[in-house]
DNA sequence: CGGTGATGTTAATGGTCATTAACATCGCCG
DNA sequence: CGGCGATGTTAATGACCATTAACATCACCG
């Protein structure tokens, strides 16, 4: 009953849905070209080949993979930007990014450096969507700061992303919480004083 | 007359230079798997086998470049932490770092995510020397602010490390000294305000 | 019961790749 | 001149890999 671009994680996991987490895993551990179909198989208990019975391929994988990370960041982004008080609404986007990002560390890794390797057709959707999402936070940004320049702006967002998304090779050091707690503070100061 | 472990980036390119840094292009591009020998050779219009006169195999190539970054990293964070200064101490760090990311935004990046991919023996070595660059960090911060726990500040240090390496990803869209402003700014009042 | 669709498995198949072998060029030094 | 070390080249070689084929299982439905 799933539909074929349906949700990555529903409540209850599909097949699919631990193909596409054991994939997430290794491609970010790996990178895309380092795992194989037969290693993402056996991560879920069976052999390469069975995946073609749920992915045409394994770049199928990565695009479902990419299109869900993106559709998911833009909605919720889009969600929390609508908060009329500009200053709220950087609060609640940095709290939705980071919760993100502590709880599905190689989604972001993958999302951040697999984008190439998508098949065309799926790419420009993907980019689309994740710059859209930026534009969630650059508007909400300039509303705060209406100073500052656009292109500089743009430029302040990607790094907080570089911030936030150092999570993946540190998060192990603190709990998630205090962990939340410093890349809140931190990605705020560093926006707000940019 | 140039030792086998030589520096990478010396006044005078040399063969093996110029494969480490068309290898370094085309491992932040493609990857380290997603890059192959054939095309790191016609990269510096060689054939692929033509690189073995120069390297032992594709992890030599590898290696040498990680441990290569690693050491200047160090050796020059070494010498910039020495400032007795804490708060011009950390600006000197600030300045170093931001001005390789922006100079060599490719072995940046590769000096991230392939430490998986050099062999045992060498990979020791890197993230000794990657994990002693760190520390200097720390040191310094943990001048400026004592009262900061050090597992909170060695977190905070790789965040700002995420910030400052962002800059691959967006660095076109500003000059490079707007750029290397912006940064500074933000990554200085991230770590001040941890 | 019989069949059929969903889901797996184990064998091809064809391509790419890292690495090595065998052979060429050529500058330099005796 | 003659040889030789450095540096390349084009053919193997053997591994791995994505994908497809051919064959099994099995739940469910008529």
């Amino acid at each position: 009953m799933t539909s074929p671009a349906g949700p990555a994680t529903p409540e209850v996991p599909t097949r699919r849905t631990e193909i596409l987490a054991a994939a997430a895993e290794l491609f970010a551990r790996r990178g895309f070209h380092g795992a194989s179909i037969g290693d993402v198989g056996r991560a879920v208990g069976l052999t390469g080949p069975a995946l073609y019975r749920h992915f045409s391929g394994k770049e199928a994988v990565l695009a479902e993979m990419l299109l869900d990370i993106s559709r998911r960041l833009h909605a919720e982004g889009l969600r929390r930007a609508a908060e009329p008080e500009a200053a709220r609404a950087l609060d609640a986007l940095l709290r939705w990014h980071i919760a993100f990002a502590l709880d599905n560390p190689a989604l972001i890794t993958v999302h951040e450096r697999e984008l190439d390797n998508v098949p065309e057709t799926q790419r420009h959707e993907i980019r689309r969507l994740q710059r859209a999402y930026v534009e969630e936070w650059v508007r909400v940004l300039r509303r705060l700061r209406p100073g500052l320049p656009e292109d500089r702006t743009r430029a302040a967002v990607h790094a907080c992303f570089g911030l936030l998304n150092s999570t993946p090779y540190s998060a192990a050091a603190l709990d998630r919480e205090a962990m939340a707690g410093l890349l809140h503070t931190m990605a705020r100061s560093a926006l707000t004083t940019a």
